[in-house]
DNA sequence: CGGCACGCGACACATATGTGACGATGTTAG
DNA sequence: CTAACATCGTCACATATGTGTCGCGTGCCG
């Protein structure tokens, strides 16, 4: 739990690069991982400690730079996926196990997020994300791109304080993995005043960028959810009172700063003229929306999103997967 | 060491499906390598015993159900690779460190081919293959395609002795991972006279599948050398006599069936007129070969093999690499 | 009907792995 | 120059993992 003003360092695995020689990471990755070799000989053979290799083999899960991919044409949980495509008209719904513990699903969910996108953004296409704990896992979890002259585009504003995850960071992380071009909405996610947002939407950097929207080719959303264990609420990113009067207007969640209520209509509130944010229509005419978000805390909202259009393709856990299906 | 006539089970992987639910083993890897529980814990919390968890993310591991891919854009040996390209023009050289242990490279070198081709197998592309230890170590690390309408040619007859590797199994997992169509040239690799061979060539379903090779996307070539350590010779492939009059004749190895001297001419030998194997000239016109060999005694063939033009990329592992380089 | 091979659960145990404590060795700011 | 600090190697130890052995059912074949 954060204090208001309190200030964090953002440790972000920093893709790794630098804690030790990336090729020697390389290579005692491709001993372990491929080879099968044990710690012990890797550090005999490099001549350094085993503790060492341990650690940056650590670092190295970690940070995203082994992947670990599960292939296999049916998934661990393909009849809810079958069954959260027909009951939703989705053109594809990728279930993954809920975590044993009763841990966050968002690394997971975003893990998988990651690979598909990997797989299904086109060479040189242009990607538009969210932000958020799920997509920064995604991040972690795209295959390496080189020269292919992707771009990214950030569809949201930022935030000042640096919390656990900045859409920026975000959006720097995504740009990293596939050697992109990043786009930066250079204006805050919730502006002060009305006048004030509109002056910003106005704004030759920020309109320039929203205007990219309708050219996507893929966009990566997240779903905020205004459960109590909501995380902006957590973060400090939404005061109380205005989680709290958010709820009272129905809403049950956000994506991309639209809030909608339960049945997927946008939602009327002050806040709502604050968000700095692309336009609904626009992000429908995104070719393949891909929906992220996991946990049963996001249940309403997915089903939010999916019944306002903007989800063709569902990533979640399988506990969400089995209230959307059932309930 | 295997005698002749010995019948050898074929005990391929398999690609584990059937060894265990699929779905089950997805499920074990993915709580085991993507949320990193433990065995145990997952063992509980799946109601089976630990040894059966452990037992399925072995078969999982070895069959390339889970896939370990080491991103980071400069590879462990990656000065190696720049020296490769610029002493030999190649448009692209990826190197694996040796194994630590004495052991065999082929199955190392072959990983490494297995994730190029899978980067690089245009969605809807013709692979070429050849055949031997490292092809088959590649076509368990490609990621699993569907849908996509690749096709699969091999390049070489069969053998009629099941081998621990045979050209047909080879290719039949590599069809099976792109869910691709597979071309079998139905002949022996060597046929008995020169008269059979030309028969063979110009019957129908031989011709047409040797027919394919110029349309061909990409070839992913092996190299075979006539060392002590040739596999071939110790699988019973080729007999002692043959092998020592092939050396006597000045060859290094093959490629394709094609015999090459050190540099890389084709060399005259009474076996050259029994091979059945696509020409020369139509390997020389699939728009990118890659050639995947590793190890100490395949460095004359490789060289060799770049020398006839028939290497754009190269795989090998680090001694070979630095054998080439240096001598 | 009687083996008999096979698979599986229950142990058991040798390694391998992750992590903490502690001291030596630089490294930098004052 | 020196002291605070970060880094790294050594040791130690609690777990986790891989791989045996044993004994029990089950189904197959003679």
């Amino acid at each position: 739990m954060l204090k208001a003003g309190q200030r964090i360092k953002t440790s972000l695995p920093d893709v790794a690069e630098g804690t030790a020689d990336a090729a020697l990471m390389a290579r005692i990755c491709w001993h372990y991982f491929k080879e099968g070799q044990t710690q012990e000989a890797i550090a005999q053979h490099l001549k350094i400690t085993r503790k060492r290799v341990n650690q940056i083999l650590g670092d190295a899960r970690q940070s995203g730079f082994v992947q670990i991919t599960i292939t296999g044409s049916t998934g661990p949980c393909h009849e809810l996926e079958a069954a959260l495509v027909a009951t939703f008209g989705l053109r594809q719904a990728i279930v993954v196990p809920s975590p044993m513990a009763g841990d966050d699903a968002r690394p997971l969910v975003g893990a998988a997020a990651g690979q598909y996108v990997s797989e299904h953004l086109p060479p040189s296409g242009a990607l538009g994300i969210s932000w958020g704990g799920t997509i920064n896992a995604a991040a972690q979890n795209l295959a390496r791109r080189k020269g292919m002259d992707n771009r990214v585009v950030l569809l949201c504003g930022g935030l000042a304080e640096s919390t656990l995850v900045n859409p920026y960071d975000n959006a720097a992380m995504m740009a990293r993995a596939l050697d992109a071009t990043c786009y930066y909405v250079t204006a805050p996610m919730f502006a002060e005043s009305q006048p004030l947002r509109d002056a910003l939407i106005a704004s030759e950097p920020v309109k320039s960028v929203l205007a990219m929207v309708p050219t996507l080719d893929l966009a990566l959303l997240s779903a905020i959810d205004l459960s109590k264990q909501s995380k902006p609420l957590e973060y400090g990113v939404i005061s109380r009172a205005t989680w709290q009067s958010l709820r009272d207007a129905g809403a049950v969640g956000d994506i991309c700063g639209h809030y909608l209520d339960a049945e997927g209509r946008t939602i009327d509130h002050p806040l709502t003229c604050l968000v700095v944010n692309p336009k609904l229509d626009d992000l429908r005419r995104v070719p393949e929306l891909v929906l992220a978000a996991g946990g049963r805390q996001k249940v309403a909202i997915i089903r939010a999103a999916i019944r306002a259009r903007l989800c063709h393709v569902l990533v979640t856990d399988e506990d969400a997967a089995k209230e959307l299906v059932q309930g």
